[in-house]
DNA sequence: GGTATTCCGTGATAATTGTTACATAGCCAC
DNA sequence: GTGGCTATGTAACAATTATCACGGAATACC
């Protein structure tokens, strides 16, 4: 797909004036991932800013051994706080970025970042709208974290997992909920089959169904 | 104390210039408090930024049961990114700030936050490195939480508490201490009398010294 | 000095989470 | 359908953390 104003403008037109949108259009490079992608690595290099058109973006912290903490999720029209920080230090990612479905974006060049800030008032507040709303993330992650029992943080999980892709089923292993609440896999199971005895999820292989789990 | 730009420019000259630092004198308040001041709570509105310059402020997150978890400190020079955030958007914090020793500060009035933005590109950097360093407070605050045992955690809090007083002995109770950690007291009492019997701390009531602790 | 208050130490026990080990089940490729 | 791979179920046990209950120590206040 080549990007087009028509499509920036009904996608954006409420967020950026038309002069930033056309930069965006000559600067930007379109870019399409397909699920599962890995986009940053820690230690990553980072010489462009994403913003996301379409699908979601799994961010997530990852420790020495290899353990994982789920940050947020990124999805249309967010960007990421973390490679505008890599961007405009010139420093190392410390964070995972995977395409949790497939996903459309566009990368804004390092250049453009400040440019832009300086350019257009609107970019600059997205800049710092993308700065707050990371933050305000990565306090409601921290209130997961610090507050909640694993079964409550694991309910918490699976409603944010059937918001971001808009439906009460979708395909998940134990292992990969286990690695996002930065524990095991049998600890998953465990509580999976409680909560199914409970009548709040149907279990599958590869799949799980929330029952009356997002009215809750 | 009144502010005086000799001052500031010892303090601040390699980062404010000093049409800046001007602007602050005539328009930020300078404020002292002493140690226990509580400076923000949640669901407090927030009508002017700090910058801190003597002492340190501790920022905590609170659940609704009264349990906190530590999220970082502030000391000289620094900043909160939750108060730019407020200011910037008329929102309410979410977030309790208090003095943790006698704190001195200015506070920089609501008006003047976006105003020097455009005018000084120092102050743009100022609230952009504020951001970026809360930010990484934060992900280090997800680290110790999500992937340390409380043993560990415990350590690494008295150390961080030691750097912050810039010595090996302070007052701190061991219901503080369970606070910031969102445990409870008995727990904390238990894992410092481990931490005695290994030669690594000295308990007195009110007062830790840390023994081996700062140096590994 | 006596008393109240706050802080600390600690045993007993429970709840939660982590680990090990192995069995079984679903699915794909051939 | 058979073999191989991945995913799940689950028991048994270990480690960690939480809670309850109480006694005693240090300090403050009168």
């Amino acid at each position: 797909m080549k990007l087009d104003l028509n499509f920036l403008h009904n996608k954006f037109g409420n967020i950026f004036e038309v002069g930033l949108l056309k930069e965006i259009i000559e600067f930007g490079t379109y870019l399409e991932v397909e699920e599962g992608f890995v986009m940053m690595r820690p230690g990553g290099f980072i010489r462009s800013v994403p913003i996301i058109l379409n699908g979601s973006v799994k961010i997530v912290r990852s420790d020495a051994e290899g353990r994982e903490a789920l940050l947020y999720y990124l999805g249309e029209k967010d960007s990421c706080a973390m490679s505008l920080t890599c961007c405009l230090n010139s420093r190392q990612s410390e964070i995972t970025a995977t395409a949790d479905s497939p996903t459309q974006l566009i990368q804004v060049p390092v250049q453009k970042i400040e440019e832009w800030m300086t350019k257009y008032s609107s970019w600059k507040e997205y800049v710092f709208m993308t700065y707050q709303k990371r933050f305000d993330d990565l306090l409601a992650a921290i209130d997961q974290i610090a507050f909640f029992k694993l079964d409550e943080r694991l309910i918490a999980l699976l409603k944010k997992k059937s918001a971001q892709c808009g439906c009460m089923v979708f395909n998940v292993t134990h292992e990969e909920l286990g690695n996002e609440l930065a524990t095991s896999r049998e600890v998953i199971s465990r509580l999976l089959k409680q909560l199914e005895r409970l009548g709040r999820v149907k279990l599958s292989r590869n799949k799980i169904e929330l029952l009356d789990i997002a009215l809750k």
